[in-house]
DNA sequence: CAGCATCCTTCAAGATACTG
DNA sequence: CAGTATCTTGAAGGATGCTG
């Protein structure tokens, strides 16, 4: 998969209109972090884990470019960027909710 | 993001753990095209769109591995396999009615 | 701090050909 | 039909260095 890239034509499939929104793993967990509130790029990419700066930059780009993602520079020194979910972006937490709890119960029984 | 691979030790957060399982465009798209029912291989190949069959085979066999899809050979000349979701494969549906409720929502206010 | 620019590596995925 | 086996490529992603 990819798709770093915008919204082109829409599929005719939703699933796969919203796999071209948020269709690979960091979109998700950029979703699931900026879920309780806003945050700082740096807290971002140590909320995440394993992820570059180009890496997390291109896919907040890319995410606040479909509108999903808010972005607000502050003109301070040292410079501090907040991002957030947009209500568009806050409409995707039921799908982030349904993987949540899959994944919990999927724990609960095969987990260690 | 990639994991053909399989479940190695599961991540702390639920999400991730669903991400290990279902985490690319492929798996999401099969499971989508499995949901109604049983599929032959070739059936699958052409409802999904355009997949090889180099990769639609990992997928499925991952998939298989992980437990999500059940794969049954039939011997008979030419060969017949017809693939099906497992208990657990059908427990990712609220996950895939999440997606494709979001996606028709998202067309019916920004589509075309 | 939050990035952009570059270079480099690696792996997913496409194309093609062959087979039980 | 449903694969497997190779080969190739394209893009995702890592590392590093520089800057407003």
């Amino acid at each position: 998969m990819a798709q770093q890239t915008t919204k082109v034509a829409l599929p005719a499939c939703p699933v796969e209109t919203t796999l071209s929104l948020i269709g690979n793993k960091w979109k998700v967990l950029i979703l699931r972090d900026l879920a309780p509130g806003k945050k700082r790029f740096g807290q971002l990419q140590k909320s995440i884990g394993n992820v570059s700066q180009k890496v997390l930059t291109a896919q907040l780009r890319s995410m606040e470019a479909d509108g999903l993602v808010h972005r607000e520079v502050f003109a301070e020194v040292p410079p501090r960027v907040e991002y957030s979910l947009t209500d568009l972006g806050e409409s995707l937490k039921p799908i982030l909710n349904s993987m949540w709890a899959w994944g919990e119960n999927y724990k609960q029984r095969f987990g260690q």
